[in-house]
DNA sequence: GCGATACTTAGGCACATACCTAATTATTCT
DNA sequence: AGAATAATTAGGTATGTGCCTAAGTATCGC
């Protein structure tokens, strides 16, 4: 049952890449065309369109196509195994913060 | 400016291994020495301080040495660059449905 | 000092990833 | 039908990543 990793690992492996952030952040405002989607960037379709599919294959977007046309859309939810993830990872200090109503910041140590 | 973006990235990056992700994991409970953090994993040391190297340079963890012991912690406030992306990146249909305390799931449609 | 311990550094190999160009398929427009 | 448009498939390259072994370096404990 490690269903859940396996979705973490696959939704954090998609959002490594720059260009597919953008991809995700373009979507959040609304669904695209793929040819919308490539135009902000100078990379060559089948580049872009190999990047969708890694979306896709991450269940962070899905896809109809109409015709010739695929219009691509952000999956509400998709995210939420981050959330989740993130959600878990706070330290005993960061919960305690959390509860005061403090908001943490660090220092950064020089250097060993 | 886009030292946001920047961070984003490193942080996303050093997630998006299973490995790395573990030792987040672990660390997130208590600080641990280097050997401690490597028993977990049939992998050569080298190997895994790569791993630390990496989760250090994206600023997730911190180490100090005290003689010849390596301790790593997680940097507390560490992933907060991620959770403030993640807010960013919430659909109109996701924010509407947050305001009205409804958690949408998702039907996965059949491919096309 | 000397061996054991705890990392570190150096160098190398295999496979994955991000690109590309060229050629194809499927629709739509005229 | 034929040209234009929107994607897709196929196949190739170059760089990055994850892992390894072997050989340091720096403490620590006797």
């Amino acid at each position: 049952m490690p269903k859940y990793r396996d979705e973490l690992d696959a939704v954090l492996r998609a959002l490594a890449d720059p260009t597919r952030r953008a991809v995700v952040e373009r979507l959040a405002k609304s669904p695209a065309v793929v040819s919308e989607l490539a135009a902000p960037f100078s990379m060559a379709l089948p580049s872009l369109m190999q990047h969708l599919r890694v979306l896709e294959n991450a269940g962070l977007i899905t896809s109809q196509k109409h015709g010739r046309v695929r219009t691509m859309s952000l999956r509400p939810g998709a995210l939420d195994v981050l959330h989740l993830w993130l959600g878990e990872q706070r330290t005993p200090a960061a919960h305690q913060a959390d509860r005061l109503g403090i908001h943490m910041t660090c220092t950064t140590p020089k250097e060993t």
